[in-house]
DNA sequence: ACTCCCGGGACAACCCGTTCCT
DNA sequence: AGGAACGGGTTGTCCCGGGAGT
């Protein structure tokens, strides 16, 4: 019982403390004796739990499966926005949260993980904008499918963008800047997006 | 004489092979092998003319900082927009590029090159804004230097983004996928950037 | 008291597994973790039981020196036939004693055991041989103490060989490949040793 | 050309080590290092030519395919009394014959190999002992294809394991052990299966 | 008294960037 | 420019101990 409290512990520790070292120096720069001393481990505890880095990595990306639930809204274009700032909240408090986007990005010798993960993100984003669409709540000149795709991945690819930009902008890991940096992205891209009524909604939950 | 020639052309296919390398499977996970065997080299050439692996990372970045000069145009926006689809040409066109972008955004071992690269390209559009400020091309709520700069970066960020997803959505390296997509952002970004006297020059440019 | 008997049955279940682990791979090639699946028992078990996993192969030999007694014989060759019958016996029947041929052959580190393994062997055989010289059983060109030795030590090493060959030929653990092997070896080996009237009672062996 | 020239010279010091190590230790107990050692080279250098340890046994295993070649006698048994002694001169002689020989008999991993290596020789036997039988160099009671079989598997059997055995007896590699515990066994076999006309020949052979 | 899980750490095989000699 | 050699560093294995629970 003690005892399986004490493996969880363990777990966690090493998962930890391999997001430090993944998101640092990505999957083949990190080495297992990094993880070892910042989680605090001996070699032996570390294998008997994972079989191997890559398992390391894997539990590391489910963790970030974990997925952000966002409430319903009635402006469906909300949920879009809340999503987004809970990401980067995220990203920002949970290190492995960090780790598991700088690995998806990184592709470990497999591209299709990037491909997947990239992929999901795209059709989330574009299910939400066909239903904002049913609602009116786009512009006319991008309510109509071709362009919806366009749109979502254009969303998703610049979202990505901007996090890395933000590993690197700020010193330490600042809150603000990311907030704000994705505060400036939404800002510049809704309203050329959403129909003119939703507006103001979206620009109250943009400023909070 | 002829020797040199030679010595030239073996330079540019280790070059060659080292971003085709490099850009598949990161500095990290590069090994000095593949290079060798995708260059048609041996050892001993290799190591004649680049004493690390790190240098011949460096000369590859060198190679792609040779910049994209953009004509001077009378609208100072379009010159970002030319810019920007000369970048993303050149990414589609030649290996060496699109390895050095992702040796500049994995950092090798120094956040510093990635950190002043990236810090570079804001600069420079950050410039840019400023210089079409003054001619008036920018809407009054963007015109101001905190505004400016936010932009600005954000913008590189969702550049660097967009580059990334294109990498992951096309199959093949499709020219037109990227190409169109960065479409897609200018429009959805440039309306709420732009004065509306540019916005049909800068139109004329993007859709072409 | 249930309890002692409970643990002599695991002790006897992990050298059970351990015979088998060890008659397949040799000592270095066994792993714990193998005779741990096998027997059904936990890695606390086993190390309480035995402190090393050279304990173990001691015990399985110990096992093994439960010598194979021969009742006595009017005709002291038949003993020699007789004894070499209930070896091979042994060997088929008992996964035991198959390891335990295994490791001795190998010598664990120390080439001693193996050597006092064969030794023991050799002059079992020669106190034999010297007996049934006694007693006229032998021819007279083999009834002298140089020939005898040497003699003795061909023959422990032909039922090595013998042996070993055994496990290679036949597919199964097949009974009646080893006995019949035996059989052919008494049966071109004995002419050359035994005196002529004590030849059919050896055949009568034998053949059995 | 020189380069080629220290580099076969290399491999062969390589394999010259490894047949002393796997000698002693058996493969899993043979440790790179140890070759390392005895051979005076580099990891660097000796995974430069052989990727694996199980390939350098591997060249080792092949080095002992060198067949030994007999010259063609008038009578056939003849031949099989040559080849033993020569096999066992190289053995004596051979560090990578003995290290062979041992790898063959421990099977590593694969007991395929194993059973191939003897089912050859009993192979070459058996042939060999069929021309004897056309001959009429065989014993009547001998000369039946089933028995031929038989005789011709004991024969490798025992063959084997003096072999083994010799190693344990003698205490430095001494030569005239294990040839003399070869004469002894051609003199307590051969009777038993040579057609009486030969066996003076043969014994001229064996005791030279 | 025995079981079991967690953990410790030495050590092994192998990789790979680099140098050195030709 | 060619290719053998170098040697430190990496991942992963495996024998074993320890302590809580039953």
């Amino acid at each position: 019982m003690g005892e399986q409290e004490r493996a969880k512990r363990t777990k966690y520790k090493i998962i930890e403390a391999a997001a430090q070292v993944f998101f640092e120096h990505g999957y083949d720069g990190a080495k297992i004796e990094q993880i070892l001393t910042a989680a605090g481990v001996t070699k032996g505890a570390l294998y008997h739990h994972y079989r191997s880095k890559q398992e390391i990595a894997d539990a590391l990306l489910q963790q970030h499966v974990g997925d952000i639930a966002v409430e319903p809204q009635d402006v469906k274009l909300l949920e879009l926005v809340v999503k987004g700032q809970r990401l980067v909240e995220g990203l920002q408090r949970d290190a492995v949260q960090r780790a598991a986007a700088r690995l998806t990005l990184e592709e470990g010798s497999n591209q299709l993980d990037r491909k997947q993960a990239m992929s999901l993100w795209a059709e989330y984003v574009e299910a939400l904008l066909v239903e904002a669409g049913r609602r009116h709540e786009l512009l006319a000149s991008v309510n109509n499918p071709e362009r919806i795709r366009k749109v979502a991945e254009m969303y998703v690819g610049a979202f990505a963008g901007i996090q890395l930009l933000a590993d690197v902008t700020s010193e330490g890991h600042n809150r603000a800047g990311l907030q704000h940096q994705l505060t400036v992205f939404f800002e510049h891209t809704l309203p050329t997006i959403a129909a003119p009524h939703v507006l103001p909604h979206l620009r109250r939950q943009i400023g909070g």
